[in-house]
DNA sequence: AAGACTTTTTTAAAAAATTTAAAAAGTATT
DNA sequence: AATACTTTTTAAATTTTTTAAAAAAGTCTT
């Protein structure tokens, strides 16, 4: 049996959750009996279950197959520049230790990669779960990153050697490393309001302002793995100077950490609000989660900043339509809980910047998953790059 | 025998003139033997024939294969606003007719498509080649247009049909049409400097400022075949009026028609040029090829005025770099061939508005297929859409 | 409640593709 | 010129996949 179907169909069933032999030869476009036989080899190898029957509309039941939760886990990392969070899931994407948020701050930091080992082995040994039952790590991460070289060229230096050779080495699990923004678009992809479309813009409204790409139902990823450096695009040519060192970018207009700093400078001002209180001394990163509350709740200042950056989000979405044509943008990431908000100014900019008929094709979306998006895009990472090379399936198929 | 195949290699062997079954093997991964029985019966077939051995580095010579040329042809046009050029080629991308330029002006024309008709009908007519020859016919036009539907929603009316059954209906045809920016994209992918690259930008430089995207390997039109709407992203916020009714698109900034404009205006009011003659009394459009022959002839008016223009294009360039990450991007269309006057100030604007990291990954070329590329990929266009239902095949196959 | 109809699954036979091995054709070196 | 080495072609054997038919399981209508 050729093994290359047998991953397939597992990475089918953990996005799946559970399938028929007769959807998944529509899906393969392979015929029932080679279905058949591959699925029943694998309930042989111990990977698949046999669950119950599906409803019918008229015929005999289909009996439903699924992973087997508990015979393999992920590793899931999501990272900030100044938190990172850490959780095991089993097959079929439930957490089976508690999620941890730990400090760890990456600019300026050499030491930054090998505390993330730390973390990493320190999570697993806490866990109760057997490393060998770690089918791999996945890790989202901010910077410039080649997936391919295992390499992140802003963040968590290491010398000598990649990143995903670093952490391979100190922890002894397989790591698959991409930017946060990547695994944000490949969480809606797989799991959220982007399942099964093919062409959609997800935005990471954060601390930046990501962009992950799905063309043709697949994560894309550019010539060097740096497409979708959305941030960094000049949008006005007398903006705010930018942590990039250039001026007018969009992430120095409209991030959350650009609206919690002129918050906080308005407050300062005298400008009366809500947030006199809850922003009072506070860094303005832990601003941005106080500001978007509060304009939640109705706070009128907080709603004016986050309309005056939807205005300027929705100018470069402009230009991302005109140029993708794309059927949907989801705002996700951990600005989308503000993403109501920002849809009308953000619409409104999209009447004024761009051509009516392109337009009107895509529709605006807002995330459900948030800020679970990049822990769960870091699973679907490991289980898009599963091949037959992982130890653990090699022992259970041999 | 999977007619599939055949068709495939006809495809391939059209795009790379010719071919060894080794190399053909290696490329669609199919045994030799598959290849081999396909190859014989497309030279059974009549559409095949054998070429000669090629060079070896130590061993048998490989036999080469090609497509006979006057089996078929392709009936090639490329439309613009004014005018429409239209040509025959054969299967080995020779013309066998001589390319012939005629005056149809789409803007406010409802009579567009039937006059196109009566073009494409003289035309055949007058070449001396059997209309049962003609494979199909490509064509390329300026406007939104949905490739599947076969419907230019800007250009060419046609009451209660799409415009593809109406020219089908008209000629006797079987008729392609694709958006005149993805067709240059297409020759060039094909025929031109971006051959076999995976990931490239090809700008249609022209009276606007049009982008044909090729993604991993192959032209991507988004979700409504709109994508690369690229002369009417928003650029600058105080700059000219469009004809899209906006305000600060590229277009109004820096298309070869605009900076014409702005050099008639510009010897009005007195400034000294090699220009004054030729321009006196003309259409801008005509001005525009006149602008161009005297920058390359080193007119420091022209110049300075396409430099300007440079800098604005370079500027929509660095946005485009940030989001696709494109291993090259190609200066192509008529404007082609002021493209190494044009290269110093798109580069100089890369480096102002883009991040290093990012624009030293993407190269910048220069068209050598310049105004040719429209008619080629009208051509490659009827090649990629090669398939069973074409008569011609049908017959030849059968 | 019985029979007709659907849908899924299994089985066996047929078809297709690929691999393998060997022969043929041609180069290059000694 | 002979031998060793490469590449292509041919033919046979193996493997894989598809097809078709029948069986199994179940739903729905009368």
């Amino acid at each position: 049996m050729k093994t290359n179907l047998k991953t397939d169909i597992l990475k089918k069933l953990y996005f799946e959750r559970e399938l028929s032999c007769n959807e998944m030869s529509a899906f393969f476009k392979k015929s029932i009996p080679v279905i058949s036989k591959a699925v029943n080899e694998l309930i042989a190898d111990g990977l698949v279950a046999e669950g119950g029957l599906a409803p019918s509309s008229g015929g005999r039941r289909p009996v439903m197959y699924s992973i087997k939760p508990d015979e393999m886990y992920i590793l899931t990392v999501a990272m900030d520049q100044l938190s990172t969070r850490i959780g095991i899931v089993d097959m079929q994407n439930n957490y089976v230790s508690e999620i941890k948020m730990i400090e760890l701050h990456l600019l300026n930091n050499n030491d930054s990669a090998s505390q993330l080992a730390t973390i990493i082995n320190n999570y697993i040994d806490n866990s109760g779960i057997e490393r060998a039952r770690i089918l791999a790590a996945g890790i989202g991460m901010p910077g410039f990153i080649n997936v391919n070289e295992g390499v992140n060229y802003t963040h968590l230096p290491t010398e000598g050697i990649s990143l995903v050779d670093f952490l391979q080495k100190h922890t002894g699990l397989t790591i698959y490393i991409d930017n946060d923004s990547s695994l944000i678009a490949l969480s809606e992809l797989r799991f959220g309001i982007a399942k099964a479309k093919k062409n959609v813009m997800v935005i990471n409204l954060g601390w930046g302002i990501g962009l992950g790409m799905i063309v043709d139902g697949t994560l894309f990823r550019g010539h060097n793995g740096f497409a979708g450096e959305f941030s960094h695009i000049p949008l006005s040519e007398d903006g705010g100077l930018c942590t990039c060192g250039k001026q007018g970018c969009l992430e120095a207009e409209a991030s959350m950490l650009v609206v919690a700093e002129k918050a906080i400078a308005g407050i300062k001002n005298g400008r009366v609000s809500s947030l006199q209180q809850s922003l009072n001394d506070k860094e303005s990163k832990l601003a941005g989660d106080a500001l978007m509350d509060a304009a939640n709740k109705g706070d009128q200042y907080a709603i004016e900043l986050l309309t005056e950056a939807g205005f300027k989000i929705g100018k470069a979405l402009a230009i991302l339509i005109h140029i993708m044509n794309p059927e949907s943008i989801v705002l996700s990431g951990r600005g989308a809980r503000v993403g109501k908000i920002l849809s009308a100014p953000i619409q409104q900019a999209l009447i004024k910047y761009s051509i009516p008929r392109l337009a009107v094709n895509t529709e605006l979306l807002i995330s459900e998953l948030g800020f679970d998006g990049e822990l769960i895009g870091a699973a679907v990472l490991v289980m898009e790059n599963l091949n037959m090379k992982s130890k653990i399936i090699q022992a259970a198929v041999a």
